[in-house]
DNA sequence: CATTAAGCGAGACGGTACGTCTAGTCTTATG
DNA sequence: CATAAGACTAGACGTACCGTCTCGCTTAATG
């Protein structure tokens, strides 16, 4: 870190070079291997700068991981339900399974077993949104008429996702696109 | 612990001890709490005795977690298929949500998103073992001509199971019988 | 600190603010207990404007005790050696015990152990200043003829006022009249 | 360090090996440059050891230093009063300004003017048995009749010891065996 | 009379050392 | 020979100050 403080407040190029050093981090060495005295050795930065800015690393983790899921999964309007479903659990499973704040996701969602506070936050923070996400596709079917009106949208979404996540946070298993597929047909009845 | 070494071999009363010790601390303090030095500490027992027998703490909550799983949760013959995967469901959500090893489970596959290690002796050790019981209600229905005998349990499974854990890891929404029931009759297609 | 810079030149405001805060933390917390970051903070002046005008802690402390020695300590003349000597050790010994710029001198003295940079300055500045007052007393015995012509001021300055310093540093125990009262009989051979 | 605990307590060779290390920090970059980190790394040895058997650097030094003035500076009988005190303040003089536990003393010294607790100690432990020594040359004039039965022996090492620590402590001036001789000759009057 | 430049309060920055905590290893005496 | 005890190395924790560095404000001399 060439920069060093002033009134305007903190350095936006400290933020950055922690948040890239917990990602690397996290890739690297997996969560435990997640320090802050690692973070600050590897982004040239001082403790006490992390420690004035994030109350510890989760938050460091939250916040390196924060926009991530705004910039996926907006699921597109593909013109039907069906094809509409399919490419955005497709692109859920790729995000949790493939992607660098997947893996982002996945430690955070282990830590928040431990951790009650961590938990509210995750899903206040992002679960909730990325739930708003996973709705516009039964909500925009609904509209079409293609679903019933009287659809429990939040029952449907825990039969559609659920699934997805309990492959990819307990049983380990791939998710592929026949997985997901099925899904859809399933809920679909086809 | 009174006992100090013998020569008869392990120490009975040191084991109960720790896995005691163990299982308190989690529920009293979390994961985190859980700590080797907590653990001999209220064991009376020697940090080494703990590490002749144990490679970590995780392992000693499996070793605590280890028979719950088989008491609770064979899935009784009721007769068909609806009133069977009912009342599987129902009470492996209650087994996840409500009771002392599910807290334990909880906290072990939380742990497990950040260790690989864990994440395999957790699903060969147990979540096989519990996928079989799952499997038993549906492998019934096949038997008995309620089901095709094509169907893919399997796949079966992680629809009817993924959105409970779903709940249990992710959201933290609660998982009452309704929602079980409503598994059921979206899977038999009443 | 109401005052905000000005062309003019440094503040005086402030710098006696921070010479009182500096004074009031020894007093308060002693050596260790002064800090810039302390000063700075009772004084309601900016580390900046310390580390602008002042090299070192030490420093700080060495301006706030400048002056306090000249005003104390110039022996009188009342007429003899025995009694020029005797108030004037009577008063050295106050001052190095009881007084306020005493207790500063006794923290810089300690300090100037582990600094040889402070030791020379505070030598330069204060104690050669003070030597040149404790010399008075005898030039004039000399010049009254009270005493040889050929003493060794210094060295007899050595034997008067060691055994002060020593109690004051060394051994901790009080420096009583009767003390002074001692070593000018003894010098004087009375 | 090779060795590690055992049930018979501490390891003789930490224990060494940190004081060796104060000693060597100290001399090589004073007071300051005595860190418990520094100590740990240069003596190969654990910050919690240090601090399982020191309270704080100043102990360090204290047991550093404890041995070595029993070792020097006892008083030989060289059968008159003269040659006994000029032998020891000769002595006392270059322990002082020459030795390295000289050297530890000053610091020492120092610090306690910045720390009661250490002040005390230092007395108590070290300066009271100096004292003890440096009173024998003259208890043993006494005996002999060199000097009078009700001969005040605190009142006059303070003059003869005083001048001495007051050079070493506050002048920064040598002690040359001339100096310490005149101080003998001005005590015996000769 | 607008510009300029110095001193100021504020506070973020990269660092160093602090003293604490837990991990995991090792050695010994006891039963 | 397993145990309790506990000293050991190692290293992360979160805190306190260090000394450096902008920054925006205020003020008075300058042009």
């Amino acid at each position: 870190m060439r920069h060093t403080g002033n009134r305007h407040g903190r350095s936006e190029a400290a933020r950055q070079a922690v948040l890239e050093a917990a990602d690397d981090l996290l890739a690297e060495r997996g969560f435990v291997g997640v320090t802050i005295e690692g973070i600050a050795a590897r982004a040239n930065v001082a403790k006490q700068t992390i420690y004035r800015w994030w109350p510890s690393k989760v938050d460091i983790l939250l916040e390196a991981f924060a926009d991530d899921m705004d910039e996926h999964l907006f699921p597109p309007d593909l013109g039907n339900i069906g094809d509409d479903l399919r490419d955005h659990l497709h692109r859920l499973a790729l995000f949790l399974t493939e992607s660098d704040p997947g893996e982002v996701f996945r430690a955070l969602a282990g830590q928040a077993q431990h951790d009650p506070v961590l938990a509210n936050r995750l899903r206040s923070d992002h679960l909730n949104r990325q739930r708003e996400r996973d709705r516009v596709p039964l909500q925009r079917a609904v509209d079409r008429g293609e679903l019933p009106a009287d659809l429990d949208i939040d029952l449907a979404l825990d039969q559609l996702v659920g699934p997805i996540y309990y492959r990819v946070l307990v049983t380990g298993e791939p998710v592929p696109r026949e997985f997901t597929d099925h899904l859809v047909r399933q809920f679909l009845r086809d």
